[in-house]
DNA sequence: TATGAATGAGCATTCATTCAT
DNA sequence: CATGAATGAATGCTCATTCAT
């Protein structure tokens, strides 16, 4: 009897992070192939698991999901946060903020478009946090507060610049602009935005 | 012989119209719901005909939603080339873009999603148009060619006006800003990034 | 109003004889394909007429099946008849027998299998025609009667040859054997099992 | 130690048959109603398990299909040759391998059916093992090697036999004949055809 | 804690048949 | 007699989830 103890124990231990492996894998497929397109099971393969597994760390596929998109926010919001720093220079901040997403874009391809995705996947009146996408502007807001004109709503600003960043980001590569194409002119574009006017 | 012509015309189709029913309950399902939780049953009963009616139509679910978009992408662009008129006071043609923007989406409800969508929904090596998005920025570089500083790619800067003002359209209204408020700040942050330096 | 009637009239007669295409395309559909793969729209659009002109003829789909069997056998039955001439010479009836079997099937590939075919295709309640091959088989075993052996009963007789007959038909071509060497082999073979034991 | 290995054992597999279940299911059902008109959902209702299940173990309802024929082949194949002694008395050995055949599709009604199908039920592109019905004459024609007058072709004189065998069964019964009688016969036939002759 | 065989509601799609013209 | 758009019951199959081990 007692000789199965020490099995069991290290059954329980094999896998002692068993949700860290599932959050990895649930990353790479929900990333690569979309909510609608990764079924727990494949999650759990991936993982190395068994397809039970999923459900000792997750009501179900959504409550996943959602912990994806969330860990994947901050984790966004926390890289960005690291990589610009503000300088007087608003140029330079602008160009950083760029180098910065074309850095996170690099590191983890595709995770962008879940980030900022707006939760059209399920049914409106469901209450998640709302895309990404409101809070990075309203950092660029913060940011931005004494450069902006006074006639103009940070927050709205903020959003612009956000929505040009992402959109030039997405369609980049699809027009045949180099990086430092785009860096240098969205750079330039919304310096001169933002700067005050000479009268 | 007159008395003929009304027959065959009659004839020709008893219910001319199921593929414009069709056409109408897919639209109001893809955009309310979306892709994946609208089923061709969905459609044709809201369409008020059979199942299998929708395949007299579309080989499948995927053909359905594809012309929808397409329909939805050249309606889109219809509309805005309409309402847009080229003036020499680029303030007047952004706030007149940023209206009809408005006025599309009041008209078409969530529509602009799907138009804006990349075609994340399905395989990336399906050889579909690309989002909207590209198109409209095309739209906007052609339009400020000679506008635009020369050291700036009028495409880049095109996506760039193009996200900044679906992003503020997107978020607008879950800020507390007003349409108005959010017109005049695009307006004039729009116009002084595009403006040719006073140097 | 009388201009339309010649155009009528005409109507009418554009299609004198759907039932004889109609006869002429489920025949080719069926035999390439089978009962299960193939659609009464596959047949009338093979038949150069519209989808409701099939329940013009028949009740419905198995009617048409039925209908195809019974002639493509009192085909067969009809082709071999008028093929074979009873002789003296048993080796030349039979080595005459498996020629016309081959020009038949030559004529009509794959027919032969529906000819053959146990009506397995639908419930044995169904109180359908045999196959043709008991029918055959009471064809050998009328010419044969006075050879048979007093000990055989002269329907199982018929059977067997016709068994041999089909079965070597049918795996023939799979093996290298040419159609004379089957011919030969097995006009030699039944021959000798017809023939009046010597003593 | 040992208390462990039970547990083990038994949690390998909850229900260790549900295969073997839905193969039983599957025979009964494909040969009592024939492929077309036997639905997985039949099957897996039959042997008392969930739809999904089915797909457990089978990618579709083909792959389920051509496991049961194959099956059915071997187990026919080793039930003739567990039954069939070469003796010097070919009489002998052909009675024999008809009260087998009898035996067998006692046993197993009508699955003799599905044995000997051309695998006419699906497109001939399909590389599927041919009909047994080749193999069996092969084995004839192996026995009989030494029978056979020279100038037959022993691959046509089995699949002659076996032709003739497979037919007086299937008819067999919608004549009259006893049994008794058509192994007679067949018998005496079969061994007149195959003897040497007399010069 | 971990497993994976089992489940069955649900889905996209087909096709024999009808019927207004 | 001829048509073909329309139908909807029925099919093969999927997948999120459960639970006995």
């Amino acid at each position: 009897m007692d000789a199965c103890a020490p099995a069991i124990a290290s059954a329980a231990q094999r896998h002692p992070d068993s949700l860290a492996k599932i959050k990895t894998a649930a990353r790479k497929l929900f990333t690569e192939r979309g909510y609608h397109y990764t079924r727990p099971q494949d999650i759990t393969r991936t993982a190395g698991l068994g397809h039970g597994t999923f459900y000792l760390h997750y009501k179900d596929k959504r409550e996943c999901y959602f912990a994806f998109i969330d860990d994947a926010r901050v984790e966004f919001h926390t890289f960005m946060q690291a990589r610009i720093v503000r300088t007087n220079v608003i140029e330079s901040t602008i160009a950083q903020s760029l180098a910065a997403i074309y850095a996170f874009s690099d590191q983890n391809p595709r995770l962008l478009n879940a980030v900022m995705a707006d939760e059209a996947l399920f049914d409106a009146d469901d209450p998640r946090t709302s895309s990404a996408a409101r809070r990075w502007g309203m950092d660029w807001a913060e940011m931005l507060r004494q450069d902006i004109p006074a006639t103009c709503d940070p927050e709205i600003v903020g959003q612009a610049i956000v929505g040009a960043m992402y959109q030039c980001l997405l369609e980049g590569d699809r027009m045949g602009a180099s990086r430092e194409q785009v860096i240098a002119t969205l750079t330039q574009l919304l310096a001169r935005a933002l700067k005050a006017q000479p009268d």
